[in-house]
DNA sequence: AATTAGCACTCTCACTCATCGAGTGCCAAA
DNA sequence: TTTGGCACTCGATGAGTGAGAGTGCTAATT
């Protein structure tokens, strides 16, 4: 069901009006802004088919018309064009990503931080997913009787370490060569292959160590590994959400900044937009208003994409927003971003 | 200059009150609520005198009095009691914290979080200050050629990594015997003693690798090490701020949110008030109204009181609420989070 | 000297009511 | 298919009002 180019038309300016003004959007003022060169009467109609269609409603019998989430939907999908930022706006994210020195985490948070300034929202990043990654090393090192650091280097360049307990009377030589049996056996696996009978298989027999302590040492080897898994989402700039008109009202303020707490919920849910959408490289997901499945994120959208750190290992950057929002502006703020930090991390990885 | 005995009691009276209702107290729901045998003229000339004092004041002419930043800080310091926490909210605490296992930073959050739940304030914790603890082990990993992870273990169980670049020809060994060099010259120092120099002077001629690689490793190992030093701050439950009527203006809390997003600024407040009160274990730091230095926390009050890693190693953790705030029930909250963190620390701690 | 009753005064809050204006839908004419 | 015209709707605004809670002050009482 296509619509009418003046139908477009008259729907791109709508949003267009509405998302600057933030005021329902009368047959009136459309002609005034734009150089519609028909009566106010035949806008009139048009839109009352747009709403008979679903594109718009009304707040009230005798208001202006906003955008609903399909009218949004529909300019996202095949009225916008995305148009590349100012000189100037490109040169102040470049210079604050460029600013955020230090290792992999830094720059990700780094870039939160610009994405959620530039675009006055709140930006989302979501840590690699590192599933398919492969396990390159692993040492055990030693710190004092019955503690040690695990420390497991993945392929692209990630390396996680956790603090660990072993049992007291283990020796540097024992987890020595723990460390090592367990190295040979599990390099080169991909990270949701590995179990914890793959990690213990390497060792059986093979030690000197009673099976209950070596167990109790492997599990913690297993758990550390697994841990480097551990998807972790940053929320950034909440708090400029309260100062956007949609939110306004202190019934929806709080209600979103609850539901942003909790970044769990976030986070899974993003795993499942994943699932749905099966994004290629550099495509966008966006969710507008109702289609966000949480409880709290009505009027808001969510836009995200993915950056790279090689061997198709990608983490998620994006912004949650209102849905009332500039959707060509913010993605290409998103991409300048991303691009970016692409730039930044190839960087720190050679 | 004391107040008399029934001024106190007034004083109390009316902070209670007001710290439930919300509302401006006035001499008739004084003398309802609690049994002043004197008439409601009685206490108005108290209150006028309580105002006079500096103890109270008028949001305006004809309403009741609120009290003021002096007035919360004489009830903190001579007027109320604390009481312990009820079983059932001991209870409570008691299992959150527990349920957060892992390493110490996980111990730390879940205390925040559940200090910020128990209360319904926004919590804070500030990681250990490590100035005074000494270097134990320095360890330096070869993850892959031009990339090494420096591990630094303090005093009272630490442990602090960070991944660095080095020069791509450095081969294991000498990344090996430098990392022994390091650890030889300055285990046992106090953090705050060593600087570029001391980390440098271990190595001076002993090695087969030109200066200027060197001086690279050695600087990296000497951010590592000051880097272990940094002082996190963290806060938790800035949503809950929405709820309470104190921010219920929209304008108020945008400006608190906006504030608190600044960790930086808070961190660097905490320190000053460190400075200032020279506390010692045990002790609490109270902050009220316009003692707090900071733009936008006028309202608010700081409590803060001290963990213990052991050796002297001490971090922060406390609450950011509303002034008017149940001070008693909040510290004795804050004094019990406090008791289990302790706790728990020394069991991940052996 | 301290306490109390009484009273005039102040100020906010909640409520009502009328008005205004932007916008709509629909009909009949072009 | 478009347009002008018109009656209607509904939220926002602002003025006016009365109730209620509280105060300060004064004069009488203990």
């Amino acid at each position: 069901m296509d619509l009418d180019p003046r139908k477009k038309e008259v729907l791109h300016a709508i949003v267009d009006d509405y998302v600057s003004t933030f005021e329902p959007v009368g047959s009136k003022s459309l002609i005034e802004r734009h150089g519609f060169d028909v009566s106010s009467a035949t806008l009139r109609n048009e839109m009352a088919d747009l709403e008979h269609m679903g594109f718009l409603e009304k707040p009230h019998t005798s208001a202006g018309r906003i955008p609903s989430d399909k009218g949004y939907r529909e300019y996202v999908d095949s009225l916008m064009k995305v148009e590349p930022l100012s000189r100037r706006e490109q040169a102040k994210i470049e210079e604050n990503i460029k600013s955020s020195v230090g290792e992999l985490k830094d720059l990700i948070k780094g870039a939160a931080d610009t994405l959620s300034q530039a675009t006055g929202f709140v930006s989302l990043t979501c840590s690699p997913r590192l599933k398919k990654s492969y396990l390159t090393q692993l040492k055990i090192l030693m710190i004092e009787p019955g503690k040690a650091l695990v420390v497991v280097v993945l392929s692209a360049g990630v390396v996680k370490d956790k603090l660990v307990r072993i049992p007291n009377f283990i020796t540097d030589k024992q987890i020595y060569d723990i460390s090592n049996a367990i190295e040979k056996n599990i390099t080169g696996k991909p990270l949701d292959e590995i179990t914890l009978i793959t990690v213990s298989s390497a060792l059986k027999g093979g030690s000197d160590i009673p099976d209950s302590l070596l167990n109790q040492v492997l599990y913690e080897a297993y758990a550390a590994i697994k841990q480097a898994d551990r998807m972790d989402v940053y929320l950034e700039g909440e708090h400029r959400m309260l100062s956007l008109p949609d939110f306004s009202s202190m019934g929806r303020a709080t209600q979103l900044l609850g539901s942003l707490a909790d970044d769990g919920m976030v986070a899974g849910y993003l795993n499942e937009m994943e699932a749905q959408d099966k994004p290629n490289q550099d495509s966008y997901m966006i969710r507008i208003g109702q289609e966000i499945t949480l409880e709290g994120f009505d009027d808001c959208s969510f836009i995200t994409t993915t950056y790279n750190m090689g061997d198709g290992v990608q983490g998620n950057i994006g912004v949650i927003g209102p849905k009332r929002m500039e959707y060509s502006k913010v993605i290409s703020q998103i991409d300048f971003v991303k691009k970016n930090l692409d730039e930044q991390i190839k960087i720190i990885n050679e």
